[in-house]
DNA sequence: TGTTCAGGTAATCATTCGATAACAACCAAG
DNA sequence: CTTGGTTGTTATCGAATGATTACCTGAACA
């Protein structure tokens, strides 16, 4: 545990800081995963002590599982905002919501984790959730077919991947790399390739 | 540590026994992700002492590398058994390559959890470098065009999230997993479903 | 102005787990 | 046989880390 004489953080409605945590948390689980990350250094990329954070969250466990939920719930709100208008652009415009929820700190690679998750008792559970969640409001409330479904989600599993291998740094200086995303995104590789870098980005 | 006093496992080469633990190290990550299993674990899926497996492979960490190397060459060695035949269904038979080596105890979860490891410094390098083996084999020895190989490639991931969640098997009925499945393999759901429940059985 | 409670910290514990050391049995070669 | 390398073990350490406990502090309100 680091000891680090601190001024204490100035005070806040406990509903704030819980999100400001958990904004944090998203950061720091996104580049480190899971049981890769340590209380701590949620405690300090959010600018309390170690302390504080199991006792808002009880557990880091549960900690991690309102940062899942977060996400998927976000990324729901953004599918939702980018439903009306004219029904033939849709899933470019999800699309485009996706990549846009991907600047946020973490955010991508909590979901991408998430989906290798499915065999830990509590998390798995709540994983599954949020894809079920997500699938859900493809089919009924976006409307897709079930090939248009399929198709959209296996795009965003190759993004995960390619996100979550951090393929994105090789791309001009290793030939696979640079192939592989030229021949996912033919269309979007400056665009992904933009966002993306900077997943692992020191807190 | 478990203190388990055993009779000392019998005499066996070197490499065999690396290669008995490899395998026994396959499924417990598999099932338990990397930093979710411990050495000891592993050492007593494989029968033998913890500190030998440790002495085996340097640490755990180069025991986890082994690990994803393997599965990613035995995953090339299928896909070239795959090749020779009619041009046409080329596809086809790789794709059951890859369903068949899911068969193997932990093959699938470590892979795809592999590619979420991109941000750990050193695994990040060997599972990018197993991914890219992959698709160079695609493109150069396979003969698939862009198109076709991303399109491989991405059903591969989609299996790969399907098993990481566990949407098969007993928790199929919790949501619309079946529905998933449906949608995204409606040829070969009955096979994909039966291959993989069995991910977590206990070793 | 006292008091009460929510917001927050420092100190410390209890485990867990990867790694190391030291030792023991087996087998092959000279 | 005996000697030396290989295959394995038991015992144990040390660091990391999630959790707990006890305490402090500032504000709102009577």
């Amino acid at each position: 545990m680091t000891i680090e004489h601190v001024a204490p953080a100035p005070r806040m409605k406990a509903a704030d800081r819980r999100e400001l945590i958990l904004e944090a948390a998203t950061a720091v689980f996104g580049a480190k995963t899971y049981v890769g990350t340590t209380t701590d250094e949620v405690a300090r990329a959010a600018g309390v002590s170690q302390p504080y954070v199991v006792r808002l969250f009880g557990t880091k466990e549960k900690l991690f599982t309102a940062v899942i939920e977060r996400a998927y719930s976000r990324l729901i709100g953004e599918f939702r905002r980018a439903l009306p208008g004219d029904p033939e652009g849709r899933a470019e415009r999800m699309g485009a919501a996706y990549t846009g929820l991907l600047a946020e700190r973490g955010m991508l690679p909590v979901i991408a984790n998430s989906t290798a998750l499915g065999g830990e008792p509590v998390i798995g559970r709540v994983a599954r959730a949020g894809f079920s969640d997500i699938w859900r409001f493809i089919r009924d409330e976006a409307g897709f077919s079930p090939e248009e479904s399929r198709e959209f989600i296996a795009t965003g599993m190759l993004i995960n991947t390619i996100v979550g291998l951090r393929l994105t740094g090789d791309y001009g200086n290793e030939v696979s790399a640079t192939e592989v995303l030229d021949a996912c995104f033919p269309d979007a590789v400056a665009k992904v390739r933009a966002l993306l870098p900077q997943v692992d980005e020191p807190w």
